[in-house]
DNA sequence: TTGAAAGCGCTAACAG
DNA sequence: CTGTTAGCGCTTTCAA
């Protein structure tokens, strides 16, 4: 079937095909008679116009290219949510570009985002969150922004400046681990993720910072590496549980690797809260799914995604703003967690 | 920064753009020479072709329209994912539009994947799993797909004929149920979700046929009506704690309603499986990452989302292919249930 | 092996 | 209020 253009609707309306485009956009006064003439005829083939024809010409595309590691995960689609709420109303539509943590990928996606023209590039996760990330790859985001209006959701890129919003993170993990020590724990232990990222280092500095400010020991072996998964939590809380001596509380890089951890005592027998408090990172639904409900940090994610949108659709704008957006964490106490004194 | 084009390259290498278009896409033999200057220059603008306009002409996208209902349960991130690694190796890439269950986005968005000319569409949720969808929403989809191949995944549009791929509800029902029974339950609740969706009607009557096949009673109010959601789950798992005679199995319409029952169990102190058997249905990662592990029902999300790639990859090559795709459930045995023989 | 020219479907001046 | 004209950036004959 021929694709039906604009030039056929004008021909059988005996019009131009600029009166067409006219009543199709509103963009210039037709006469009543003309235009509903048109708009019956548009009707009649069903006539969609071509985006990719209008977007070559007006140089916009209405869609932004969103670079996430693993929607598998339900903190990007939480994430994701907070932006789609945020953006639809502007008209905007979305690649969805999972990278699965593959560097190269992410590369390409964005490679193809700037050939698909994109109005603008959310980034989240993989390169931007390393501790040490190779700079040709910080040099190819800088590249792509400098283009390409670009935010880095909850991540950075040391020696650059990107426009970014982020979650305080250390100050999340600031105030579970003091909530946990003012309950009165004093041997805490910390299930962290991948050592080489910044989402787990900050943490950790955050973490033993508090302990020593309020005369705890952080034992060496109180942080235990892993990968973010609920298997990971599991086998981590699994070697903390063998221990001679317990810690009576586990704070966890985020809730998936919690309810790993929650898992392990349950199996082990270990009554959550009573023998050991749990605390979490996120606030995923399932958080508080779960029983017992876990004691968590809100990453507040729709809040995150739906600023980073904001932030994006005024560079679009040209607008001015903040190259920092930082969102505050907050504290959700439920009940994996016990007051100890 | 003005855009470069392949006319500025073509310039400073004083060649015509259509030899650049040439060596860009290998199309026709170049002179080594002149192919090396032109990549030359092309580096040094870090030069990328306009995708819209080579869709423009090409009428093709290379661009895949992904409907469906809420990224945010996790049963779509899974088959998205499914999705992705199968059609990521053939170059597509995704606009993920999510409705909110709303049928009005849903309409917008099939008129956005037309206007935005995408090479196909993959449609699931939403109205395609109502038991009674109103023909003007169905012929919406069907116009549709007479002009973009579509393909329904899990769903379905009676009185209409569109290519489809679809995971054996009713059978993985029967399993399920059948399976319960063969452990001596005799007493079994379904906890399922809207009465209107499909996914819930072919279970109900699924279950009430093994029942009555086995010479067991489905009670009336053996039947819970939920949202699919883990809230649901958990009020309706309350509700059935709370009756005199209690079931010793429960059959939940998918995973995160039966996460919510085995919390309000445990909440309750009804011990599961030991009092209470509970199974689930679709086997989302969550399923195995709980305590009790969940016995549950695969829907092979990963596999659903990959075949539906795949036919509609065909159907974009213009192949022939089936238009009815089933995919046979598997029962997965964990924890969660107990024989009572 | 290369260039000229036409055109994908649409919009934006500029006239009238 | 409406038509004409000229592209947007690319690919593809057709000739040379």
């Amino acid at each position: 079937m021929k694709q039906v253009t604009i030039y056929d609707i004008a021909k059988e309306a005996k019009v131009s095909a600029a009166t067409v485009s006219r009543v199709l956009n509103n963009t210039a006064p037709v006469k009543e008679s003309t235009r509903s003439k048109i708009m019956q005829i548009i009707h009649k083939y069903q006539f969609q116009p071509n985006a990719l024809a209008r977007s070559l010409l007006k140089k916009e595309t209405g869609t932004i290219g969103v670079i996430m590691p693993d929607i598998t995960n339900p903190f990007f689609p939480e994430v994701f949510s907070g932006i789609d709420r945020a953006a639809s109303e502007m008209g905007y539509t979305f690649f969805l570009c999972d990278t699965l943590g593959d560097t190269r990928k992410e590369s390409q996606y964005l490679h193809m985002l700037r050939e698909k023209q994109v109005d603008g590039i959310l980034f989240l996760g993989g390169r931007i969150n390393l501790s040490k990330c190779d700079p040709e790859l910080a040099e190819e985001v800088v590249e792509t922004a400098s283009r390409i209006p670009t935010v880095l959701i909850n991540g950075n890129l040391p020696g650059t400046s990107l426009h970014r919003v982020i979650l305080n993170e250390a100050k999340g993990a600031e105030m579970a681990t003091q909530f946990l020590i003012d309950a009165g724990h004093r041997s805490i232990a910390f299930i962290a993720g991948n050592e080489e990222m910044t989402t787990t280092a900050q943490k950790v500095r955050a973490f033993r910072r508090v302990m020593k400010k309020n005369g705890l020991e952080a034992a060496k072996d109180s942080v235990l590496y892993g990968d973010y998964s609920m298997a990971s939590g599991e086998s981590s809380m699994e070697k903390i549980l063998a221990r001679r001596e317990r810690p009576t509380a586990v704070f966890c890089v985020n809730d998936l690797t919690a309810v790993g951890a929650l898992k392990a005592a349950m199996k082990a027998g270990v009554s959550v809260p009573d023998e050991v408090s749990v605390i979490g990172f996120d606030d995923i639904p399932l958080a508080s799914a779960i029983y017992p409900e876990l004691t968590t940090v809100s990453q507040r994610m729709d809040l995150l995604g739906g600023t980073g949108v904001q932030v994006l659709h005024k560079m679009i704008l040209k607008e001015k703003v903040k190259m920092l957006t930082v969102i505050e964490p907050e504290l959700v106490v439920r009940n994996s967690t016990r007051n100890l004194r």
